[in-house]
RNA sequence: GCCCCCAUCGUCUAGCGGUCUAGGACGGAGCCCUCUCAAGGCUCAAACAGGGGUUCGAGUCCCCUUGGGGGCACCA
């Protein structure tokens, strides 16, 4: 038997054209069985990379095969997280294309006339063996320590008789028929070759009871139908790897370039993301679900950035747009190494790029927020307020905290928080009057208007700029975090100012 | 249990036999700036899992061990 590595060297790496002047054509082909997430989400963004970085196309297909564990509304999820995240595909269920339809369960003819084909060639039988049966042996060979497998009952059957019991309408799976004998050799081209050894491999099921092809035939005949180029999935497909390799050389189709993609770890890197996990990380304001993500105030070029940099390493310079990940993309960087997921980096990431829009766009993202707690927005103002808040944003939800006040008629701040530090209540209210006494008799309290004579009120009083400052922040805002005062002052009306002052002064005296 | 994949700072990673006293980013610590909070600038701590080979030379190639992960469905 030859070792893993003679193997290797007898097989040269294989050209798998990845030049960026060959168009690929690849898919992204969930199941409608569960919510868009950081894995589904990362394995899209790499189709999309490599379709636009080799002028190729990014294909959308729903595998919907499963009726057990269909659920409604996954698909418009889907669909909605693609979009979000600005991954437009150019064929798909709801857009349609030259090799449609994009839902497996109206292609229910194709699948059938390849098990027959397969039947045909010899590589696949009919299976009777009930449910049941099969349970009884695979507890048989799980307590006699051997390998659980199909044990080969209807494979041994006269083709003959298979047809007839078929013909009767006997109930019957289709298997494919998986040598006894040598080895399975596939190439990953982010692994290398791997090879196993046929014995170790099972019949597994094509076509199920109910006619409906598994993921192993309705997959690889789609990708061959669709004339799929390159496939980019998810480690959990490397155990089946050898299988659907086989089945693509029974039917003699061109086979695509492989890369199996590793999956994502908890925080913690120990161990894999579970139920329990992801529930954890809603407790603490983040999401492994795309649509959370957007929900919680994330932006896509944030998560975006995030997810790409998950599997793949650049040297220097990692943030980027979706157009930069395009021109710098190369699967030949991707790392097949399992990554644990890590919130604070996709909290950095959205930071950067909120700071990075333009004040219109930024703008436009957070104006829902303050009309759905209720406030009329005034666009201008808005626009003015941007660029105080911009710096401070890690979500877009951030905004609410740091500007609501702006939109508010009246604030009511604790009056503990008016007190300045090292100061009474008594003296707070004597620095506030004086404050006031000064900014009243501005015709209008600008930054420039108003910096200097209150500086010179600090220096006057010897108390710290945070002290003085502090309380006309807490008068103003109601907040003791804000955007900066002088500026923030300057958007509002200076009766208002001088209100809040007043009212300040008020409650400073009644302590 | 069996098959397969993986392994550089706490985390994501650069590294494709000599240029590595191992680079960047997040996070952490400190300093600067400063009206709060941020942002920004500077500095610091922090890694080649272990053991064998191959080679003049190994983070880089091979093997083993250990550790982590995936799979062993009429699910994808």
């Amino acid at each position: 038997m030859k070792s893993n590595l003679e193997a290797r060297q007898s097989i040269p790496r294989m050209e798998v054209g990845l030049d960026s002047s060959i168009p690929v054509r690849v898919r992204f082909a969930p199941s409608p069985t569960g919510r868009m997430h950081l894995g589904s989400a990362r394995t899209a963004l790499y189709d999309y990379l490599l379709a636009r970085r080799t002028g190729g196309k990014f294909i959308l297909r729903i595998e919907d095969t499963d009726r057990k564990r269909f659920v409604e509304g996954a698909e418009q999820e889907l669909i909605d997280g693609l979009r979000w995240l600005g991954l437009e595909y150019d064929e798909g269920p709801d857009i349609g294309g030259p090799y449609g339809p994009y839902r497996q369960t109206e292609r229910q003819e194709i699948y059938r006339k390849w098990a027959d084909e397969l039947i045909e060639r010899g590589h696949a039988f009919y299976c009777f063996c009930s449910p049941d049966r099969l349970e009884r042996v695979r507890q048989e060979q799980l307590k006699n320590k051997q390998p659980v497998r199909y044990d080969g009952t209807c494979r041994a059957l006269e083709p003959e008789e298979a047809r007839r019991r078929v013909r009767a309408g006997e109930k019957h799976v289709i298997r494919f028929k998986m040598p006894y004998e040598g080895e399975t050799r596939a190439y990953d081209v982010m692994r290398g070759e791997i090879i196993w050894q046929n014995r170790d491999l099972d019949d597994a099921i094509l076509l199920k009871s109910d006619g409906l092809p598994t993921y192993h035939l309705a997959a690889m005949a789609d990708d061959y139908e669709m004339r799929i180029t390159h496939v980019i999935r998810g480690s959990e497909w490397l155990s089946t790897f050898p299988l659907h390799v086989n089945l693509i050389r029974a039917l003699g189709w061109p086979e695509p370039v492989w890369m199996h993609l590793s999956v994502f770890l908890k925080p913690s890197g120990k161990g894999k993301m579970s139920k329990r996990e992801a529930a954890a990380a809603l407790n603490d304001g983040y999401s492994i679900f795309i649509k959370d993500l957007r929900d919680l105030g994330y932006i896509p070029e944030g998560v975006l950035n995030w997810i790409v940099l998950m599997g793949w390493g650049v040297a220097e310079d990692d943030v980027m747009t979706l157009d930069e990940m395009i021109q710098r993309f190369d699967i030949k960087n991707l790392n097949p190494a399992p990554a644990a997921i890590n919130f604070s980096k996709l909290d950095h990431f959205n930071g950067t790029h909120i700071r990075r829009l333009a004040v219109e766009d930024l703008a436009g993202r957070i104006k829902p927020y303050f009309e759905r707690a209720g406030y009329r927005v005034d666009e201008a103002k808005l626009l003015r307020i941007v660029p105080l808040i911009r710096e401070r944003l890690v979500t877009l939800d951030d905004c609410l905290p740091f500007a609501e006040w702006f939109f508010k008629e009246n604030v009511s701040p604790a009056p503990e928080a008016l007190v300045a530090k090292g100061l009474t209540p008594a003296e707070s209210a004597a620095v506030a009057r004086k404050m006031y006494n000064i900014l009243s008799a501005l015709p209008e309290i600008t930054h420039a208007a108003a910096e200097p004579p209150l500086r010179a009120l600090v220096e006057q009083l010897g108390l710290s700029p945070s002290q003085v400052f502090g309380i006309l922040r807490v008068a103003v805002t109601g907040q003791t975090v804000s955007p900066p005062l002088f500026e923030s002052m300057e958007l509002l009306p200076r009766h208002t100012i001088l209100q809040r002052l007043q009212n300040a002064i008020v409650m400073l005296e009644q302590m």
